[in-house]
DNA sequence: GTCTATAGTGCGATAGAC
DNA sequence: GTCTATCGCACTATAGAC
């Protein structure tokens, strides 16, 4: 038997979540989400630099799904092909049984200024790596950051949709669809 | 003669600044910045909400600017001429004199990831007002925020460069470049 | 202007796993 | 013995309430 139980950092974003839902973020301190789970505040701080991590942390795989798509594009991908199978790849952690869990979630962060500010700055650490990936892949400046951005933006415009009231459509069809819509903007008739 | 010196926001920011460029953000308090320009703590709180917000007010200026833009653009202005037009309004406000203080304070911005996370934020409003505005002339979704968000980006690598070692072009045309080159990216060859 | 709660840090002590 | 997760306590600064 195991003095502690495993998993602890999961078992503290469960709880925060549940506690920031029903009570609000700033109504919920840190020691009343350690406490949720037997441990003290202190220990909350050892997991999580700061009180808002507890809902941003564990999104390593989404930028390594982003960043797998673009090792697999071929050789002579344009950087605007690097950007669609960075979002293929991206979007396709998101399963139809992740939705309610994603609602939940963003509906705490729609709520609490700070945390949209820390949310911005995750996405913006998305764009960054994208960014970085293209660039050693040889897509010059500003090119390079320009497919980074629009890659983040897509995806954020294409995950608001997918959480949206009555949206069935999966998340990947979704940033395929507002991919092309850029595409058709930026370009233009000519 | 007044009670007080009038100014007194331009005050704490310019002491903010100059304290946060030479010892550092976290190691600057707010009472710091208060006891440079002879007040309390309190009374810089009663100014900015918060610490960060020292380095970001006065940007309401920047926003009217990129809408002004997009105002005086003709009725069937398509999306991408609305961005155009409102980075060539929005990028006149930084004439080349502003550049050194503008290097200086993005280097305290630099130098720490809480700064950081608010210029992204500002950002991320800057681009949401754009999209409301775009929205208001009747663009519809996605379109309004994918050009929203692409003005918002144009402007960010913009302003990178301007503010890069040896630059000397002007900000609306290193805006211009980077908006033609995000066309020709995204809009490729065809 | 004062008073207070909370975020977040630093450090030493403890106690199981190995 | 080492390593690591936890606790407990003291402390500062932010920020908001009064």
């Amino acid at each position: 038997m195991a003095r502690w139980e495993p998993g602890t950092s999961e078992r503290l974003r469960a709880a925060a979540l549940e506690l920031f839902a029903s009570n609000g973020y700033e109504q919920t301190t840190a020691a009343d989400i350690a406490g949720a789970v037997g441990l003290t505040e202190r220990t909350f701080f050892r997991h999580f630099s700061d009180k808002r991590e507890v809902l941003f942390n564990g999104q390593e795989q989404l930028i390594e799904s982003f960043l797998a798509g673009i090792s697999a594009a071929p050789d002579d991908a344009a950087p605007m092909d690097l950007v669609a199978a960075a979002l293929e790849s991206g979007t396709a952690l998101f399963a139809h049984e992740r939705r309610p869990f994603s609602r939940l979630r963003q509906s705490v962060i729609d709520r609490n200024p700070a945390l949209q500010e820390r949310e911005r700055h995750k996405m913006s650490g998305l764009a960054a790596t994208i960014g970085d990936a293209l660039r050693a892949r040889g897509v010059p400046e500003p090119a390079a950051t320009l497919a980074a951005e629009s890659a983040s933006t897509v995806f954020g415009i294409a995950f608001t949709q997918w959480i949206g009231d009555g949206e069935t459509r999966s998340l990947t069809d979704i940033a395929r669809d507002v991919l092309a819509e850029l595409r058709g903007m930026v370009g233009g008739r000519g």
